[in-house]
This record gives structure tokens, C-alpha cells and sequence, in this order.
DNA sequence: TTCACTGTATTAGTATATGCATACAGTAAA
DNA sequence: TTTACTGTATGCATATACTAATACAGTGAA
């Protein structure tokens, strides 16, 4: 059994000099760390305030990450207290599962491959070591 | 020895009801046009205001298509005259360089693969069944 | 109730993207 | 020069994206 955690500020961190969007990169970082294992299911979220007086942006902006994450399962209200991590649906355990959401991306450069008349052993080849130097990495 | 063409306006066909910008979808549509081999350098690019009033875009449209394309070295202008589809460097030509051009997208797919924990080998598999269907469609 | 916290609905300001109307400049042929 | 073509600089209208200021409602403890 794993206590949950009062997750600290610093699970954001935003690049002012980035052209993405605050909340984007607000929403990706935790879709992230939600995924790779490093928060899980239970921990309680900073503050609307706490976060938006650390990172300097406006608590709206912080409330709009939080109500995404909300809508996509990530997060789940507690009406008066804050949020905590949602306790998702076990499907995406399953590797198999978890694959199908990297489909769309997998076409979409399927797509580019085809219009560049590439070969697919080429291409398999170059993502083969790619995904390799990240594993080691 | 190949004639060049005097492209046909149909080169370009947009989607109204898509949400990508009609100037998008043309640079996208020549581009592709151009790596596919359908056009070749030297053909005749059909005037701004033929292809405007056929498509029923405003000609500065059709304009920032043309501009668009011409800075990132697809056509060649020539002053007073039409624009013509420019000769590119070699390099393109080779399988070797235009692979490069893909390992930007590959390289995103698999930071997504990574965060998403999944097994290289599943990625590579799902990848591989994906871009044989397109060679084969 | 009062207080100190939660998140947010509403509204507005700003920047950017997109497309268009107009007027203009370069070229070639009659 | 005139004509009939080229592409485009300028400025504007509109929509959308992003962020923020403000005021408000829910919760639980003192």
C-alpha cells in the first residue's frame, strides 16, 4: 500500500521563452508524469493559487489546466477541496491498450513517409535506431 | 528530354469545409506534388488571379501560396512573368537525404512512444503494419 | 457565523492567423 | 505608349487563441 502524496509545486515548470501555450505545456507535463508512473492515482494537486503564484501566471490559467485534465480523466474534483489525480480505468495498464494511443501519430508520419516516396525498411530502420537511443538514454 | 508544362489550374483543389487554411492546403498540395514527381522543375505554375477566380479565393490568397513555396525554394519567380516550379538541389533526389527530412516527425513519435512506456518492438511492429497498407493501398 | 481555504463563471484585453479589397509595379507585345 | 498580362505591398475585417481581473460559490474548521 503506497500513501498518496500532497504533490508539490514543482511538478510544473513552464518555458516563458517557448511558443507553446502555458497551459499546453502545463497539460502535457502532467499527462506525462501521470503515464511514466511518477504521480499516481490519489496524490493530491497543488493549489489553483500555490501554482499560480509559484510559476507567475494568472490562477485562471492554471484552473483551465486543471478543468482539461478533468475532462480527459486525468484529474478528479473534490467540490471545495482541490483535485486529485484520477484513479483511471485499468485499460491503459495493458501495454496493448496504451499502444493505441500512439496510432494517430504513428499514421500521421506513415502519411509524410509515403509523400516522401521512402522506402518502409528505410524509415522502420531510422525509427529503430531512434527508439533505441532513447531507451539507453 | 522532357517538355515543361503549363500547369493546369487543378493542381490545387481545396476542401471548404475542412478547418486547415485554404492556403495551407495549397502549399501542402504542390508540395506533395512536387516530392510525388507529378510536376516537374521547370513547368509553368498557373497565373494568381487564373487559379483565384477558378478556386473563388481572393488573389493575395493564392499570392501567399505562391510566396510561401518560393521561400522555402519549391518555385522560382520571374519578375513581371509567372512563377515556374524551381530546380532544387540534387540532394533531394537522393533516398539518403530525404530520409532526413523525416527524422524530426520520427523523432516526436517516439518521445511519445517512450512517455507512453511502450515496448520498442510493439511501436516498430504496429509502425511496420501501418506503412505496408499504405504501399500496398 | 466567520474564516481561510478550495475551483470557476464571466468578462475583457491582447496577439495572432486568415482572408480580402485596393492600388501599385514589372514585363512583353502590339 | 498602350494594353494585357504577371505578382504584391498595404491596410483592414474577422475569428480564434491565450491570458488575465474580478467577483462569486462550495467546503470544513474554529
Amino acid at each position: 500500500m503506497i500513501m498518496n502524496r500532497d504533490l508539490p509545486v514543482d511538478i510544473f515548470q513552464i518555458a516563458t521563452g517557448s511558443s507553446e501555450p502555458i497551459y499546453r505545456q502545463m497539460v502535457e507535463q502532467l499527462r506525462r508524469q501521470i503515464l511514466g508512473g511518477q504521480i499516481h492515482a490519489g496524490d493530491a494537486m497543488p493549489s489553483v493559487r500555490e501554482v499560480a503564484s509559484t510559476l507567475g501566471v494568472n490562477p485562471m490559467t492554471v484552473s483551465k489546466v486543471y478543468s482539461l485534465l478533468e475532462a480527459d480523466g486525468w484529474l478528479a474534483r473534490r467540490r471545495g477541496m482541490g483535485m486529485i489525480i484520477a484513479q483511471r480505468e485499468s485499460q491503459f495498464e495493458q501495454a496493448e491498450a496504451r499502444l493505441e494511443l500512439i496510432r494517430p501519430s504513428l499514421e500521421r508520419v506513415g502519411l509524410e513517409a509515403q509523400q516522401l516516396k521512402l522506402a518502409s525498411t528505410d524509415v522502420l530502420q531510422l525509427f529503430s535506431e531512434i527508439l533505441e537511443k532513447k531507451s539507453a538514454g
